[in-house]
DNA sequence: AATTGGTACAACCGCGAAAGC
DNA sequence: AGCTTTCGCGGTTGTACCAAT
């Protein structure tokens, strides 16, 4: 009943790529196109199994892969993203174009861990490590934005002084598991992005084109207001989460 | 110059989910 | 409906590189 291997591992190589095998694997994808990894290496006449050609692929080849270290604001977006979504690497890398999930999850491991423990901060839970020390709960939290909860409305509204918030917040058999809903659009006022409204499309992150209706009618309120992709997940470039799509069970 | 310890990152492994039959 | 295959993800390991001693 067990799984077959992906590969016949006597035959395949292991180990760093060559400059041969990744011109190969290079030009086939050219010519074919990505899909079918499992047959990719026979066709493609490497000594190699499916998942190695898609690792190397996804993390080293492709060509919209942005080389070099990470900015400052990625950083911070990265650290936002990982209090939301948790070792999600593939989720965070999707809201960072030309970065992997494997690059953010080595940059994460090896950079901002650290950073996050010097400022005093568990990297596990972005809570204060002196608070955590004291709480032998496991909380969910959005410690990032939580310091600002005070003067910013959106945040105080949802976990701020709420009294229902902060018992949940310090109950941990209540189920806080997160779930990612539209906007819901009735009950408050539209998305909005620097003050123009998005499309759910958009608003997720899925529609990234300039041409969509809803960028075509907001332009020029939205100069300048929204991320260098275009969009605004969650409201996080502007430095604030914005709750209102996400809902606990 | 050699050794050691730490860091960065590419690559591998195993598992779960999705897709196909 | 149930089984098999394939893909994608997250955790972990291996190793090259660099700085300190």
């Amino acid at each position: 009943m067990g799984r077959s291997p992906c590969c016949e591992k006597a035959h395949t190589n292991k180990g760093a790529w060559t400059k041969e095998e990744d011109d190969r694997l290079i030009a086939y994808i050219r010519s074919h196109g990505e899909g079918c990894w499992r047959s990719l290496p026979k066709a493609a006449g490497l000594l190699r199994c499916g998942k190695s050609c898609r690792l190397r692929w996804i993390n080293y080849l492709r060509p919209d892969l942005k080389r070099g270290n990470f900015t400052e604001e990625e950083d911070e977006l990265i650290i936002k993203l990982h209090s939301l979504l948790g070792n999600k690497w593939s989720l965070i890398a999707g809201r960072l174009p030309g970065r992997t999930d494997n690059e953010i999850k080595n940059y994460w491991n090896t950079h901002i861990r650290r950073k996050l423990l010097n400022r005093g901060i568990d990297p596990a839970t972005h809570r204060s490590i002196n608070e955590a020390a004291q709480d032998t709960t496991s909380t969910i939290s959005f410690a990032a934005s939580a310091v600002k909860e005070e003067e910013n409305p959106t945040t105080a509204a949802f976990g701020g002084k709420d009294a229902k918030s902060q018992v949940q917040e310090r109950c941990p058999d209540l189920n806080l598991e997160l779930r990612i809903s539209p906007p819901c659009q009735n009950q408050y006022e539209p998305l909005k992005t620097g003050g123009a409204s998005l499309c759910m499309a958009c608003s997720l992150g899925l529609q990234t084109s300039k041409d969509c209706s809803c960028r075509v009618a907001s332009k020029g309120s939205t100069s300048g207001s929204t991320s260098a992709t275009g969009y605004d997940f969650l409201g996080l470039t502007s430095g604030v989460l914005d709750y209102r799509g996400l809902e606990t069970k």
